[in-house]
Order: structure tokens, then C-alpha cells, then sequence
DNA sequence: TGCCTGATTGCCT
DNA sequence: GGCAATCAGGCAA
């Protein structure tokens, strides 16, 4: 397992939202290591972005969308959920990339518990999904993602030898879930994937 | 202070 | 496909 290094979360926001796919999103539980493949992204930018929460300005809530890149972005969401974001572009620019869909990789039991769920399908096929898979809430936000317990690991890590997705493998489309900005075509998956959230 | 909405999910028809 | 669950943030007053 080789964790990304902070250069990783350095470029512009779309950039780095394609870059995630393939790599893999780690959480060290009480069950231990829980980990997911990265299979569908969504780019949050700050200016010219009504979806994003950074839009409207820095707030208390989103705060950490405007600190430096490579960090969790962690908020809750319809009174139940949470979602899982990692902060790209520099400090006082508020980017984000959402982290949509993993396909699970190691400590699936933990991730059945935690979502009382048995179906591998169903487990992290969408970003409140993953994020309960995973046990991440509030608790999470701010963390860095290069070293600690909640951490980002480069697309060979399983499989010796593994490249990053070629570009021909990413599917490009707009985003889901959102009633402003819907035009925008800022979300990307892995068309071989079957963990995705939804295609096209 | 009060009202409305939301980067969702799961259950019901 | 429709809709309820459930609550914090954001904005109007």
C-alpha cells in the first residue's frame, strides 16, 4: 500500500478529480483498514460553480474547502447523511473534488456492519453510501490525506503494476443530485466500473 | 427567530 | 417513478 504523496492533490480541480479515479480511499476503523477503489468523482469549483458551497462564499461550515488542498472535506447533509470530499486548488480558493462511488476492496465485513447492508454492490455505490461504509462523519473534516488514519494510495497499490485509468476509460458527464449548475459536465467515472452510482 | 432547502437514500406503489 | 426521513446552514425579517 503506498500512500500518495502531497504533490498528488497539486494541479487544477478537474485535473485532480480524474487523477482520483483508480486510486484508493483508506480509513483505519476499530475493525480495521477499510478501503475502496475510487470509481466516480464530481468537481466542485468556487467561482462560476452555484452547486458549489463555495460559491456563495468562506462560511464556518465549508471553511475547510478554503484551506489547503489534499484535505477531507467532510459535511452532513439531509438531516442523515454525509459526504466525503477532497480540497484541491490553493489556500483561499474553494475546490473540492466529491467522491462518489468506491468499489470495495479490503475490510468489506466492516463496511457491511457499518452500513447493515450485505450486498457488495450496494455498499459504497454512491457518496452517503461510502461514507458510512467507511465511518466517516464530522469527526473526519480537516483531516489530511496523505499520512494519518484517512488516507489516499496510489493506483498500483493492489495490483502490481496497475496504471492510472487511461483516459479513454473515463467517462465524462454532468453532474447528480444538484438544481443549479446542472449544465456543467464535472463528473467523471471508470466506464468499466459496475460500483458506479449511475451511468450516464 | 423562523422558514426553506439540500452535492441522499431507501421504501412504497 | 414518487416521496418521506430529518436537521444544520443560510438567508429573510
Amino acid at each position: 500500500m503506498a500512500t500518495v504523496k502531497k504533490e498528488f492533490f497539486t494541479g487544477t480541480t478537474i485535473a485532480i478529480a480524474q487523477r482520483l479515479l483508480g486510486a484508493y480511499l483508506l480509513h483505519s476503523t476499530k475493525f480495521g483498514n477499510v478501503i475502496g477503489r475510487i470509481v466516480e468523482t464530481e468537481a466542485y469549483l468556487h467561482q462560476r460553480d452555484p452547486a458549489s458551497h463555495a460559491f456563495r462564499g468562506k462560511t464556518k461550515r465549508n471553511a475547510v474547502m478554503f484551506g489547503p488542498p489534499g484535505h477531507a472535506y467532510v459535511y452532513f447533509i439531509y438531516g442523515m447523511h454525509y459526504c466525503f470530499n477532497v480540497v484541491t486548488a490553493p489556500d483561499e480558493h474553494g475546490e473540492a473534488v466529491l467522491i462518489r462511488s468506491l468499489e470495495p476492496v479490503r475490510g468489506i465485513d466492516a463496511m457491511r456492519y457499518f452500513r447493515g447492508v450485505e450486498s457488495v454492490g450496494q455498499l459504497c455505490n454512491g457518496p452517503g453510501k461510502l461514507a458510512k461504509a467507511l465511518n466517516l462523519n464530522l469527526a473526519d473534516n480537516g483531516k489530511p490525506l496523505w499520512r494519518g488514519p484517512l488516507r489516499i494510495l496510489r493506483p498500483d497499490s493492489f495490483l502490481n503494476f496497475a496504471k492510472p485509468p487511461r483516459r479513454s476509460e473515463i467517462q465524462r458527464t454532468t453532474r447528480i443530485g444538484i438544481s443549479s449548475g446542472v449544465d456543467l459536465p464535472l463528473r467523471f467515472y471508470l466506464k468499466s466500473s459496475s460500483h458506479v452510482s449511475r451511468t450516464l
